[in-house]
DNA sequence: GCGATGATGACAACTCAGATGTCATGATGA
DNA sequence: TCATCATGACATCTGAGTTGTCATCATCGC
């Protein structure tokens, strides 16, 4: 039997994904007050991690972006990149694309406080890595796009 | 190549675990708002929404029961206990286990707007389901249950 | 059986992540 | 050149969810 046809099989697929969101809202509360209890190790708050995280992965980028990224209010976002900012853990440069909106982007010192989170965060998922296999963190990556993608509409501002 | 030995393989799911993260904090965000604009529909709030789905999903439970699931603290769900048993969606029924704590189960009222809200909810996600294989879902919720699992100790109370 | 321990429910107070509202500025585009 | 739109700055608000406290009652060890 295919799966990706419609039909019954469709339909219970529609079925599990329920369960997906059941899982997502505990599974984020934890993961916040984990982060929560941890961060201030290196000083930060959960929003400045998020910053920190974001422009660590995919390079610099303006506040606007970040905010549509991660589904935040561009201002609050701004809160956290000033507050950031603040600690000279990133800092704005000229941006070539649009004169007005510049580029906020990792300090040496905002490199090395991420990358210290981001190795004590792996430390711990490290426990729990090995019971899964790359296909099935890979296809979990593929559904959480796709319902993240279902609600792209979504949105605010 | 095994994936589930540990070596080089083990380490790259650790780090595609991190995008899992990530994507569940926009995830989760998109879905309360989402969430937040269609059930005044029904007349719920986002709160007493998730108590009527986990009574649909699970059957009678206890407020505390409920709070553990959710990873959210006993005394939030009784007030959104109270909060649908004012309107007559939840009722508590002499728990045989426990003498002081009675279960909540759903009322016959409360069954058929649980009943609306996941309808309408399914209806949404059937636009996505037929993209995705029985087997991704399934992984998805493997993986997702192993995290959840991690963050155990990280609780309240 | 009886006191210690510990859940539970009820109610009050608080916090803070994140949204909303508004304005001035300057970029962009027809 | 003018209208429009995006950005930053700042101020205010909201409400989901927590924390604190207390009285009650169930459970369990002795």
């Amino acid at each position: 039997m295919r799966e990706t046809e419609h039909g019954p099989a469709a339909a219970e697929v529609t079925d599990r994904l329920t369960e997906v969101f059941d899982l997502v809202g505990p599974l984020y509360r934890r993961a916040q007050r984990k982060v929560e209890q941890d961060v201030p190790l290196e000083g930060l708050s959960v929003g400045t991690r998020a910053v920190l995280m974001m422009l660590r992965e995919h390079g610099p980028m303006t506040v606007p972006q970040m905010g549509r990224a991660q589904a935040l209010s561009r201002q609050f976002v701004q809160r956290m990149v000033n507050e950031a900012a603040a600690r000279h853990l990133v800092e704005a440069v000229p941006n070539p694309a649009h004169k007005r909106s510049s580029l906020i982007r990792l300090t040496g010192v905002g490199e090395t406080v991420a990358t210290a989170v981001v190795d004590r965060e792996r430390a711990m998922l490290r426990q729990v890595g090995g019971d899964l296999t790359d296909a099935e963190v890979t296809a979990c990556l593929r559904v959480l796009s796709r319902l993240l993608r279902l609600l792209d509409d979504v949105d605010m501002d």
